[in-house]
DNA sequence: GTTTATGCAAAACATTTGCATAGTC
DNA sequence: GACTATGCAAATGTTTTGCATAAAC
């Protein structure tokens, strides 16, 4: 059970205790750390703003924060991995390519034309992964405004 | 100019010859290599397959293969990014989940509907990157068959 | 002959693991 | 008290870089 924490700290701690994890300092710091951004970050990102949390740590609880499906991760254009906060199940993803902010996509209704395309290459789809990347709207009005 | 070689190997070997980079025996032999296979691969398998290069010219002209857009990287459905022969231009691949067997999907007409979605959003979009994972004709009868 | 590419070893990252200690339940 | 988590340091894995040598043009 989680103290007097903002919803979403609460909300991820509570997902991990329904995995059987325990609550710990180490772990809600890195909790917190997540819930402030809306950003994507790494694994070293988290590292250098809880640089009392050993780097071990960093590392297995993001795992576990996976595990649970409270973090996910997303492809960034150059190819790196990132994570962020996600909702549960199947979502896509728009990155700024500008000022990081990433916001989760739900529902899905492209399975359907995947499935039509592949048929055509004899494929029977399983899954897809989507990445949509562009400009959120702060960042896009600034560049309009430059043109 | 290449010499008698693969279709394929030639139109690599010119790739890379347009960029303006030179004809040399390890870029033969890792472009020999990336030809024959229709998987995807890693920088390491190649390495693990030409034991004879450097390691450093493995990695070295897979950027420049990429540079030339006759490769591409791939997303794995668990997160590693592979590379793989590619079609120059924006298009998305079909991965067979079972035997690694990958197919180039050109002709993307998602972007419009993608547009769709993220104004709801309020972004703009300005790219996409999607992988399509299932199972290719040959891994999808046996498995059909066992039910 | 000038310029670019190679190979090696070392460096730079990123991530994982073993293990003794400390914290949670 | 039993079990799980932590921190550290070391191991692992991957990619990059410096530099002297070799090959291409």
């Amino acid at each position: 059970m989680s103290k007097r924490d903002s919803p979403m700290v609460a909300h991820l701690l509570d997902a991990l205790e329904e995995k059987g994890y325990r609550d710990t300092a180490p772990r809600r710091a890195i909790v917190q750390a997540i819930a402030q951004t809306e950003k994507h970050f790494t694994a070293e990102d988290l590292r250098a703003q809880l640089p009392e949390v050993g780097r071990a740590t960093i590392y297995r609880s993001l795992k576990l924060l996976l595990d649970a499906g409270v973090v996910c991760r997303v492809l960034l254009e150059d190819g790196n991995l990132h994570y962020q906060l996600s909702h549960r199940g199947h979502h896509h993803h728009l990155l700024c390519v500008e000022c990081g902010v990433s916001e989760d996509l739900t529902g899905c209704d492209i399975e359907d034309q995947l499935k039509n395309v592949a048929a055509a290459h004899q494929f029977q789809v399983s899954g897809h992964w989507l990445e949509i990347y562009g400009r959120c709207l702060n960042c896009a009005l600034p560049a309009a405004a430059s043109l």
